[in-house]
DNA sequence: TTCCATGTTCCGCA
DNA sequence: TTGCGGAACATGGA
């Protein structure tokens, strides 16, 4: 990740927590951890640094998971680190001789004598701890995860046709879905051609296959693209995120508004309340 | 200087 | 009680 962001500044969503769980794989697993350094306290949540260290210092990590925005990182100790990215947090794996990361939160040490820092500018994000992940999602009262093969067509339907809000906010709601956020929710809805004002439950059947196919496509191909590092595909919205901006399905105005307090952007031309 | 961005949490209203 | 919108939070950039 190192170098990266400076070209591409990118808010933490589902996709972009896939990518920092194939670098943590790729980069962290197996080693032993010499030394766990919380350098900032705000960001642990419901763990202290002492407990941090006892759990991690001398151990290894065995695997990842993702649920939602969340990474939880197996360790051999028994128990998970979790780590949330809030709005500006990464990973940095660097090899030592070359310099701390600005904003480190969280150093770990490795005997190879490489180093994962978790980094995050704005310190709103979280650095935790859990016997278990399955606890935590219940605990943390997240929904299913987005992409997950246990989120079926039925079920989907099932969360929307209760809600009377606007179907935007009711995709970034992590309680009835988790991992969406404010841009992957207005792309969801530009692929699903279904305009972000239209209340939940006033979806037809149609219109919710349609909803449920694009937001499995729209996040399996961000992942992609966010781990293989490649831009996105021409056809989605994300890049034209300007009032005015040409619209890649039918080159009309991008429209800026403002719905349950997120800036939205989408195509009235394409987006409409009923199915066209 | 003011507004905006992002995700989550909290507050208050209906 | 529940569902909802909106403000607040931290921080820097336009």
């Amino acid at each position: 990740m190192a170098g990266e962001t400076s070209e591409r500044e990118k808010m933490p969503e589902l996709p972009d927590v896939e990518r920092f769980k194939d670098y943590f794989d790729s980069t962290s697993l197996k080693k032993r951890i010499e030394k766990a350094s919380a350098l900032d306290d705000f960001l642990l949540k419901g763990v202290s640094p002492a407990t941090l260290k006892k759990r991690l210092e001398g151990r290894r990590f065995e695997k990842t998971r993702r649920w939602g925005k969340y990474l939880f990182a197996r360790a051999d100790s028994g128990g998970w680190l979790v780590l949330h990215f809030g709005m500006t947090g990464s990973l940095d794996y660097y090899s030592s001789g070359q310099e701390q990361p600005r904003f480190t939160r969280l150093r770990l040490d490795f005997e190879d004598g490489g180093h994962l820092a978790y980094v995050n500018q704005r310190r709103l994000g979280r650095v935790g701890w859990t016997h278990d992940p399955e606890a935590f999602a219940r605990r943390e009262r997240l929904g299913p995860d987005a992409m997950s093969g246990n989120l079926s067509l039925e079920e989907f339907k099932e969360l929307l046709s209760v809600r009377g809000r606007a179907i935007k906010p009711v995709l970034m709601d992590q309680s009835i879905i988790s991992g969406i956020g404010n841009l992957y929710a207005d792309e969801i809805l530009f692929q699903a051609r279904i305009d972000p004002r239209t209340p939940a439950r006033e979806l037809d059947d149609e219109a919710v296959g349609r909803l449920y196919r694009a937001m499995r496509k729209v996040l399996a191909v961000a992942a992609r693209t966010e781990i293989e590092h490649r831009p996105l595909p021409r056809a989605f919205l994300m890049p034209h995120r300007k009032e005015g901006d040409k619209c890649p399905g039918c080159a009309g105005p991008v429209q800026r508004t403002k719905i349950a307090g997120r800036s939205t952007y989408f195509c009235p031309g394409c987006q409409r309340r009923k199915a066209a």
